[in-house]
DNA sequence: CCATATTACTTGTGAAATGCAAGTGAAATC
DNA sequence: GATTTCACTTGCATTTCACAAGTAATATGG
């Protein structure tokens, strides 16, 4: 069990002031999301995702994910160039904040990907369970 | 019920994407914060809160989350100089968010504040009841 | 009343973060 | 071995932010 880094110069020991210095941008969320909920797991696959992201925020988002142990980096053995950017189980941990934050804005916002949503909302613990599964497996389907 | 306003110019149709346009920054989670949890409503409050927050960004801040429908201002009767800021139903919404970014980063973070991280884990559901109910009594204690 | 204080800001300025276009190096493909 | 792909970096313009100072409206003390 790795935690409880001590962690440089924070400006509260509120863990909440936590959460909000390590994700509190507008792409950290994104980029979980696509590897958590889409399967995503390479640099070129972010960048096409969310069309916007510049490309030295996202290496810059990406290297802080990893600095924050939340996600890992390792080379794609079937091909050199590629890097395989994977969550860790701090970074599936987020799956219940990423939840919560997609059913309020759903129910206070104009959204759209009600399947996703009718899903959460139905059975939250079962649709937890299964992104958990999914992620234990690292058989997350690509698309 | 007041929901589903069109949003201008919106990045992508996530509803996660949403939040995080409206909640990704440093300082709007933690003004609802201290609104939900201290029972802060004024501006000195917040601004003597969270030392480090500019005043013109937290001016920003509370005109965005405004303009949201997440908070509302009104003349304190009692000191006209005063204006006090309130959680709308959207606002208070945001508390199973807020305990789930607590949540997490008290898992994997050197953070303080255990007495509220107890609470929340003995009976997330109890919790947030409170929470609620005390909105809704509008006597949230001060400090 | 009138001077002073308090509250909730705005304004100005420099620093930092971000967006955009272009370029680079290593590995794969043709 | 030339070209393409991938994962970036670099340089520069723009936006956002932090910090200090100033302002208008209201309140308070003598």
């Amino acid at each position: 069990m790795p935690k409880r880094k001590p962690s440089p110069k924070r400006r509260s020991g509120c863990p909440l002031n936590a959460s909000v210095e390590i994700l509190g941008d507008r792409w950290s969320l994104l980029i979980i999301r696509d590897m958590m909920l889409r399967g995503f797991r390479t640099y070129k696959e972010f960048l096409e995702s969310f069309e916007g992201i510049a490309t030295n925020i996202l290496a810059d988002r990406l290297r802080r994910l990893e600095a924050h142990g939340i996600i890992t980096s390792e080379r794609d053995p079937a091909d050199g160039r590629k890097l395989i950017y994977l969550l860790t189980a701090k970074g599936i941990d987020l799956a219940p904040v990423l939840t919560e934050m997609v059913l309020w804005a759903a129910g206070h916002e104009d959204t759209g990907n009600q399947a996703l949503i009718r899903q959460m909302q139905k059975d939250k613990k079962k649709f937890l369970d299964a992104v958990r599964q999914r992620w234990a497996e690292k058989t997350v389907p690509s698309g």
